[in-house]
DNA sequence: CATATTATACTCATATTGAGCAAAAGGGGT
DNA sequence: ACCCCTTTTGCTCAATATGAGTATAATATG
């Protein structure tokens, strides 16, 4: 039997230190968000990123510098009772191959492809700990998380779902993991806490949580997509400088933290970042300096893009703060 | 247009120190070792992994532990002259989703599957660093790169070639970084040192190099699929603790030693090495001796399991001697 | 000219790493 | 029983790296 392949993307910019990611809107009868998607067409080209660069640049007008494949999602009726399975493996099924694309400035998209930025946290509120564990983790899934724990049918059960959700989300003193952010949209799915988990079962949303608490739902299964992406990124950041895919060419040090944070959604000590960067001989300083800082100008610096093919380990390192 | 999807593994054990992976042997006219490869078939499987699981059991009659998504090949015709490449896309394209299985036991092949566990480095002879640079990485492949650089059509083009050269295959004081498989092996099919470059061309290998340096050649992009493992597996014991999927229940810290070592194509420091496994509670003792070390016996570990859902980044660190 | 604000420069105790020596516990031969 | 060889295990020590601050410099604003 052949498949029918797609590809999807996550494109990340980084604007003003907000992670954003470039989606299409409410296109189905649902009016969901959505990443950029399309089909493969192997007749036109070779590669994958080939395939993913020109429909890009074709629908968006821009040229995507970075690019990364991420993960084949081949498991669509994963979740759906097997009824329903059936009647999807009439259709020839689609597979798709999720990329990530970082690009140093958020263009404006022009033309037929109604795509937007968007803040990252609007699909992963609970994600960002940039001013603090926020209460949505704290309070509201922390409950939901509970009630799903305490409905278990046994008791040994029961006691396995609070342990993975506390060791996810970080809950019972348990530290906060930035990059698992896969584990927690999954987590959450099986919990029943998120929309798609009924949407996918044709079901209506029995809970009362809002958007602010469970996040903006996607379309398909991308919001799980994303997720995967979100961490890669911050797994990837702390070994690879890729950071700097996100930064125009020059940069203050403040900009360049600012732009970890928001990805890891968390503060880092200012003093002891810098002293890492100049350690790794990640920038050099151009001489140059920003004056619209608010007080004392800043340098402004650039990447070393040397410093790619030399070390083997080699992330931005991201001294957490308090 | 459809694709057809096929599923390859690249199945990890570790006897006696030396990392194997499962090949097939002779099955095209060419009679030339291959990964095991079979179809997707999305009627009789939900996801990729379970179908990989099945039919490895069926075919081999082990089961898998760990497995993880390698990568997702679409680029099949990628060095073939265009003129070629339209005859492969009249034939429904195959692209292949890879996957990593690792495995503590290397179990006999029975049945009907003619498979056999292959020391890896006959692949990969270069890669093996564990009693110092070997001679072909020094001597052999050192001229042969040198060779294609002084070859290239302009100046510019010769530095960028030797700079891309040594700096993979650590020539002039650059440091080797084991990690770098794909790199290497992509190098190597580009400079067209390995056969794989003129077989995929249709030509005759006209170099004078034995398989001692380049290395045994596989069926189609095999090589390259198993490059892309190797460079995966050591990178990812570096934080995750992943060798102990290819460890029995217990072993001695000697034994895991070597294991690492093997897989990395290095040599640690005994005691650092151990230090790290002791702060990191990796493992805890059994009590128990094994005798049979020929010196003083030594104590049978345990990998302690709970460890994986804690804590952050942690693999085992592998301190490099001298 | 004081004040707020941000950038950058140093300090210091503690933890981690790299490198190595020394003792302990077996086996085998004389 | 004793010595030698081998391997495991325990410990030391200097060099570096890290976490957490304090202090000072250079702007804009009122």
């Amino acid at each position: 039997m052949s498949l029918q392949v797609g590809l999807s993307a996550v494109i990340v910019a980084v604007v003003d230190g907000e992670p954003h990611v470039l989606a299409t809107r409410s296109t189905g009868p649902l009016g969901l968000d959505g990443l950029p998607f399309g089909a493969f067409d192997p007749e036109g080209h070779r590669t994958f990123e080939i395939g993913l660069r020109d429909w890009v640049q074709a629908q968006t007008g821009f040229e995507l510098g970075y690019v990364e494949q991420l993960y084949t999602f081949g498991d669509r009726g994963r979740e759906l009772p097997t009824a329903r399975l059936d009647n999807v493996s009439d259709q020839s099924r689609i597979i798709s191959v999720g990329y990530l694309g970082l690009t140093p400035e958020a263009t404006e998209i022009g033309g037929k492809f109604d795509a937007v930025w968007r803040d990252w946290y609007r699909y992963f509120p609970w994600e960002d700990h940039r001013d603090g564990k926020p209460n949505c983790v704290a309070a509201d899934l922390a409950k939901a998380l509970k009630d799903w724990s305490d409905n278990a049918p046994s008791n040994n059960e029961s006691i396995d779902r609070w342990t993975r959700a506390s060791l996810a989300f970080g809950l019972d003193d348990h530290p906060w993991i930035e990059e698992r952010v896969l584990e927690r949209y999954e987590l959450l799915y099986e919990a029943q806490i998120v929309p798609e988990s009924w949407r996918d079962r044709g079901k209506d949303y029995p809970l009362e949580l809002s958007e602010r608490i469970t996040g903006v739902q996607m379309r398909s299964d991308h919001r799980r997509i994303l997720a995967t992406g979100m961490s890669r990124i911050r797994g990837k950041i702390k070994y690879r400088p890729v950071v700097f895919e996100l930064m125009a060419t020059t940069f203050t040090l403040s900009a360049l933290q600012e732009a970890v944070e928001g990805i890891l959604g968390l503060r880092l000590h200012k003093q002891n970042f810098r002293r890492a960067l100049e350690k790794a001989k990640f920038v050099e300083g151009t001489g140059q300096l920003e004056p619209a800082t608010g007080g004392r100008p800043a340098e402004l610096f650039r990447f070393r893009r040397e410093i790619l093919a030399e070390k083997a380990a080699l992330g931005v390192q991201t001294p957490r703060r308090k």
